[in-house]
RNA sequence: GGCGCAUUCGUCUAGUGGUGAGGACUUCAGAUUUUCAAUCUGGCAAGACGGGUUCGACUCCCGUAUGCGCCGCCA
């Protein structure tokens, strides 16, 4: 284990972020990462990477990989760990030997199938599906014959009834009556032996890196009093906890792959910035109460508190992701855009020009991967584009042709070297006058056949600096390929 | 079904016992422009419902509704 366990100030916070490997870094994940690390930094605190795969048959290397990675690419980088549950065993065996000696926990024999069948009857009488507790008073002797039988068991802890209060951080006081929480499971058994359960490993593990905080989705909102319960029968203090609001689909439902992309890889492989992400992410459910809107993970630092943290779960809007990512793609110096756009263009190709060819398009681009769609007509011989594209407005095919000519005949006078945006609006400006004087002031008639010789689309960035960059000999070439077209 | 949590423009949200209920995204219109984008200007658009408390409530209280979450030998 790469522990780098420190020494703890009396009063320190220390915070975490416990993913289980069995996906990539879900977004809700990197979004209570995120809120788990502004709420560390700014009060000089220890964030903390705790892989949470007690499930030996969900989780997988590869998404341990996925989740450490993009946290990284996302700067919301650990100060402790990562720490492994599966590592653990001993710490959690500790405890849970003494709450079965403590008689605190109980062995149960109940069959899944048993549980099942009884959850099924409890919810049709409209009751709550919860353990009956049958196993609970099971004599020590039978307990020890099951056990020497080999009979298969997990073990459950004896919950009190009881009404445990908590203060939230965020929604104020909970109360929860846990009488109508069933006996729950905190171990059961593998192949390997035993594996502790969730609310079981996660209450162990909270004290043992002495988390000062739990800050984490609203989702675990009912499994805070388990986990209560867990700790005073550990003797445990309690941490403070911050339930976060859910992000939510278009129809307000918990955010998944049915709505939406929900993996960073994701976004991340379809161009979006890590600024934009963050951005955006601490957006989602925080603000800073004043009406700036742009912000970079220091000043979300600076800028970060539970009491802004809004209650109520909030939509995924990606249209405002896009924005924010258009907006931080236009901040980036054409260096830097055009070295992150490398993968999205072709290769081979020299790299002033495509610095030339990104800064045409930098204001254009709400993701980095759309750069290949928007300039592939650069790197082509022959573009495919029907000859009516070249029609602007009215045009007949004389009046195409006629400007296609006029095009040629100026352009090839002008010497290579002079191929340049500044020089071509001196010269062809004055010529798109003469077209637009007996049309209403409309240059297009000289000018829309130009950009789409060049393009073959529909739109694109402006006719003289995509000539500038084709330069002299392609932009003859394709004016002569689109007067083909005519004919 | 039980328990819990929530509810301001379409979306993210601000704010206040007396406001023209503010901003951003989206959208619409205009400017600019050969097209698209960007930019600028302007517009549309909101306190779930019902009761109270109060001179006055979006704001405080109660109830209702709706939505969501959780009720697992997943986390």
């Amino acid at each position: 284990m790469l522990n780098n366990f420190k020494f703890i100030r009396p009063g320190e916070v220390r915070v975490r972020i416990a993913p289980s490997p069995t996906g990539f870094l879900h977004i809700g994940t990197a979004r209570t990462a995120l809120f788990n690390y502004l709420f560390a930094k700014k009060q000089q605190g220890i964030f903390i990477l705790r892989i949470e795969d007690t499930d030996i048959e969900r989780s997988f290397p590869k998404f341990e990989r996925d989740i450490m990675e993009n946290l990284k690419w996302l700067g919301i980088e650990w100060d402790e760990g990562p720490y492994r549950q599966s590592e653990r065993g001993e710490i959690y065996t500790k405890y849970l030997k003494k709450l079965l000696s403590e008689n605190k926990a109980y062995h149960c024999f109940c069959s899944k199938e048993e549980l099942e069948a009884q959850r099924q009857y409890q919810m049709s009488i409209g009751q709550a599906p919860r353990y009956t507790g049958k196993c609970r008073e099971l004599s020590p002797e039978k307990v020890q014959e099951y056990l020497t039988q080999g009979k298969s068991s997990i073990i459950r802890f004896k919950v009190p009834a009881k009404k445990v209060k908590f203060n939230d951080l965020i929604r104020g006081e909970v109360e929860f009556d846990t009488g109508l929480i069933g006996d729950m499971a905190i171990v059961k058994k593998t192949g390997q032996g035993f594996s502790p359960l969730y609310n079981f490993s996660v209450v162990i593990d909270d004290f043992e890196m002495k988390i000062s905080h739990v800050i984490r989705g609203e989702d675990h909102l009912s499994n805070t009093p388990k986990q209560i319960l867990i700790q005073e029968a550990l003797g445990f203090p309690q941490p403070k906890y911050a339930h976060l609001p859910l992000i939510l689909g278009p129809d307000r439902s918990k955010l998944s792959k049915r709505h939406a992309a929900v993996s960073i890889t994701e976004y991340r492989k379809a161009g979006y910035l890590p600024e934009a992400l963050n951005n955006f992410m601490a957006f989602l459910g925080w603000n800073p109460g004043t009406e700036r809107e742009i912000f970079g993970l220091n000043s979300l630092v600076k800028e970060f508190s539970l009491k802004q943290v809004q209650k109520a779960g909030a939509i995924f809007n990606i249209k405002k992701l896009d924005w924010l990512n258009g907006f931080y793609i236009r901040q980036k110096s054409i260096e830097k855009l055009t070295e992150l756009c490398l993968p999205c263009l072709p290769k081979g190709v020299d790299l002033n020009e495509l610095k030339k060819i990104v800064a045409l398009y930098q204001e254009r681009l709400k993701k980095l991967s759309e750069i290949t769609n928007l300039t592939k007509f650069f790197f082509k011989e022959r573009l495919e584009y029907p000859k009516t594209l070249l029609r602007w407005k009215e045009m007949s095919d004389k009046e195409i042709k006629n400007s296609l000519d006029k095009l040629r005949k100026i352009l090839s006078k002008i010497k290579a070297e002079d191929f340049h945006k500044e020089n071509l609006e001196k010269i062809l400006f004055p010529e798109a006058e003469k077209f637009a004087k007996e049309r209403a002031g409309d240059r297009g008639y000289f000018l829309w056949p130009l950009r789409v010789a060049l393009t073959g689309e529909k739109t694109s960035a402006g006719p003289f600096e995509i000539a500038e960059i084709l330069g002299k000999e392609r932009t003859l070439e394709r004016l002569k390929q689109a007067k083909n077209k005519i004919k």
